[in-house]
DNA sequence: GTCTATACACAGATAGAC
DNA sequence: GTCTATCTGTGTATAGAC
């Protein structure tokens, strides 16, 4: 960061959502991240009331520049099979590109305050999810459509969630780790099941 | 914890692991834990070198009586679908049963220190995650084995991870939490895929 | 918008008595 | 095996000058 503009809530903001999607909420300290700012932690007071409010407006931050054209890619496709195919594909990108997007994600879904969560949940997760359930009951199957959204959901972030734990596990490929690889895999298995020979 | 009896290495650590999962490393303090306990911070400091050894034997000694009986279970069963159902039966029951086991398992995929996600890694998914591709390798799929097994561990975990988020999303059911509709979900997805009407 | 200075609580950790 | 006492660093947060 210049040490040669002020800064303003903006500035802050950038900075902070990688150091929380690092280190979490209780890891990242007041003093850590104004010397990442290249000011004194009493300046981060003047924009922000306390490190709550500072984290939660990090994280909807975070999350409106990345989910805000979910809706328009997804709104494209009418055929059921395409769109899921059109958001497993972004889906798997945008994680795939953005690290810290989805060690946030992570990091939210574990937060030990209640209220917070709250909070984020309305900002973050609502837009995302209607989207896929949406999707989910176009398929007009069998399934919950909540219980499809989630399960859509889990097997594209899983892959990434477990990114730095797989490098130490047998089996292991450096092609895992490849957009393209995961993309095909997870709409293969949703769209078959297991038993294709 | 009984204030009569003095403390063991045993005790400690099975009062520290639910406390580690609910608030994680940073979110647990000695002087906290030392008060739960019922001893002084300092006696804490007899039984281990520091709250670093504390916490990886506190999580290694949970997923040890947590992970113990898996092989066995899956090895009484012999077709690779019934195995199948009998694990994601076990997991999701293993879950269902121990918030603590599931937010434990969050918690340590998100550490930040690569140190210490490598020695748990070795002591707590390594056996959990080699009878897993396994039992991926017994269908004989088109699969990637290694691939398959996140994907079949992420459908069941992924359910849990967003137990506290899903109750505020729309679509919310009871039954969703319940150990059995989750485990027919998640075997019938992945036996059948989406397309079954 | 940022600084210096500071308050005060709490963190991890140790020495040495019992 | 546990205590008291304590060291030292760091945490969030504020007051008031520039």
């Amino acid at each position: 960061m210049s040490r040669l503009r002020k800064k303003n809530r903006l500035d802050i903001l950038n900075l902070a959502i990688p150091l929380f999607a690092q280190l979490g909420y209780e890891g990242l300290s007041m003093r850590n991240l104004a010397s990442k700012v290249g000011v004194t932690p009493a300046a981060l007071y003047h924009h922000f009331k306390d490190k709550d409010e500072l984290y939660v407006d990090a994280v909807s931050h975070a999350f409106e520049q990345k989910t805000a054209d979910i809706k328009t890619v997804m709104a494209a496709e009418e055929e059921p099979m395409k769109r899921l195919e059109v958001f497993v594909g972004w889906f798997v990108r945008a994680l795939n590109k953005d690290q810290d997007f989805q060690k946030l994600l992570q990091r939210v879904m574990l937060d030990s305050d209640p209220q917070r969560m709250q909070k984020l949940t309305k900002t973050t997760f609502l837009e995302l999810f209607s989207a896929i359930q949406n999707l989910g009951e176009s398929f007009k199957s069998k399934y919950d459509p909540h219980l499809l959204a989630i399960s859509i959901i889990g097997l594209v972030l899983y892959h990434f969630e477990t990114s730095s734990v797989r490098s130490l596990l047998p089996g292991n490929r450096a092609a895992h780790d490849k957009a393209d690889t995961i993309a095909r895999h997870v709409t293969s298995l949703l769209e078959n099941g297991l038993l294709t020979h």
